[in-house]
DNA sequence: ACTTATCTTTTTGTATACACTTTCATACCG
DNA sequence: CGGTATGAAAGTGTATACAAAAAGATAAGT
């Protein structure tokens, strides 16, 4: 089973706080391919109870994954009303997007001065996995290494920190695909992620930094088309305004 | 008192699953207030029961208070060995920083374009807060306003990602000035805040993306100075070093 | 006197129990 | 027949109890 969206080197940092080895490090990881992977609609509803029976655990843990997932914004949990797996709205997928425009732009600086080659092997490497998951037809593979290789990318910079940020950002942008995208939305179609490793290579910072540009520019464009749907919130704007015209007012 | 580093507006989104008005929220900001105003040193020790006890609470609620925090990175919990008061390494100092100047250096062309002229008026009100704390010598508020006002500066941009990840980064700057910073590094010394608030108002998007440069550099660099300390861990390395020249090696 | 081993104390991890809130179904009334 | 109230069922919030681990103290041995 994969590990988080880190590609690798996951096995136990020990470092910090988080994934420190408990026993619901792995139910959390089983949430997090699942709702990243989209095996779990956003919306979803994920009671306490069901979950604590089928991993064979008390709610004591659960609750704890629901509330690191929560502070990941990969679900939403409301008072009383329990955990659902989030359903990012419009603006917060326009404003992950322009998040991701910045942190990833603003690190590739970093990321040439620090991409020795051993490190562009390994993208390399990654983009050629998500190449021949796409040839095979197989989307999900595809997309979770995409996603994959932007994070692997900014962690060249060293910089911890910011790679953290990127990766919530990355998991939040699958549920924005899965809420927002079309079926095809393949999100990059035919990847040009290896078109970044030659400017990488070639110390180009400017050309890397307008190609990231770009690339998540059209990322966004193939995704966040479609307007939110009324959804039950501005339903009696809508409804009021229906009825004004059918008065005849304007 | 205080609520996180928010300025005002906190009084209940009800949108997203953290801060939903849980008993234990005013639990989270008395700690998370006094870790980044330095009332508990880092490294401090957090355990369960005193917590427990200090608010008439089960440690369950605790708990929960605690891995917030941890996920925020101004705690650090360790399998079995408890909470305490995150102590941010040289490298991760360097990270938050670099993190820093990438995040407000990339936002501040939204701000400068969604800079009407009552959001300007709050941010000088904030700074001119800022200044009469420092003329009075209380320096913990006017470091907390200092901090403040990189928030709200954010915030004006509008992406409210953005503005949650600055928030995180800035009261982890707090742990770092309380680690690694001398008594009088009051971080921005006579506080230029009112210049950037002039160049935004003048549509200068240049000019401002300068100054954050520049002024977050300054920050940087007058507390990051020093370098690690021993600290117990290569105590190790440090004892055999000496050994060795004692012994007449090199 | 210093180190090492064992036992006690303290503290954390996890499960369970109970109170309260929400939700859904049923019955009552206009 | 539609709408509202009442009550049961399900689900969450919080406290407590017990098991396991770490920290500390005491005692034995070198």
């Amino acid at each position: 089973m994969r590990k988080g969206l880190s590609t690798e080197r996951s096995g136990g940092r020990g470092e910090n706080g988080l994934g420190t080895g408990g026993r619901d490090e792995a139910i959390y990881r089983n949430l997090f391919v699942a709702i990243v992977e989209n095996h779990l609609a956003p919306g979803t509803k994920l009671p306490e109870d069901t979950l604590a029976e089928t991993y064979g655990v008390s709610r004591t843990s659960i609750r704890k994954v629901l509330q690191r997932l929560a502070h990941e914004r990969l679900v939403d949990v409301r008072l009383n009303r329990g955990a659902a797996v989030a359903q990012p709205s419009v603006s917060e997928a326009r404003d992950i997007f322009s998040a991701r425009r910045i942190i990833e732009c603003g690190a590739i600086g970093k990321v040439v001065a620090k991409a020795v080659p051993a490190a562009i092997d390994e993208l390399r490497e990654l983009v050629r996995r998500e190449h021949a998951a796409a040839d095979r037809g197989d989307w999900r593979e595809a997309i979770y290494l995409s996603g994959a290789f932007h994070v692997a990318l900014i962690r060249v910079s060293g910089n911890e920190t910011l790679t953290e940020f990127l990766t919530q950002l990355v998991s939040r942008s699958s549920l924005v695909i899965a809420t927002y995208g079309t079926p095809m939305t393949s999100s990059c179609r035919h990847s040009e992620h290896d078109d970044v490793l030659d400017l990488i290579a070639a110390g180009d910072v400017e050309g890397a930094r307008a190609w990231m540009e770009r690339h998540l520019k059209d990322v966004e464009r193939s995704v966040v088309l479609v307007e939110e749907e009324p959804s039950a919130l501005d339903l009696r704007k809508v409804l009021d305004e229906v009825a004004r015209r059918h008065r005849g007012e304007r």
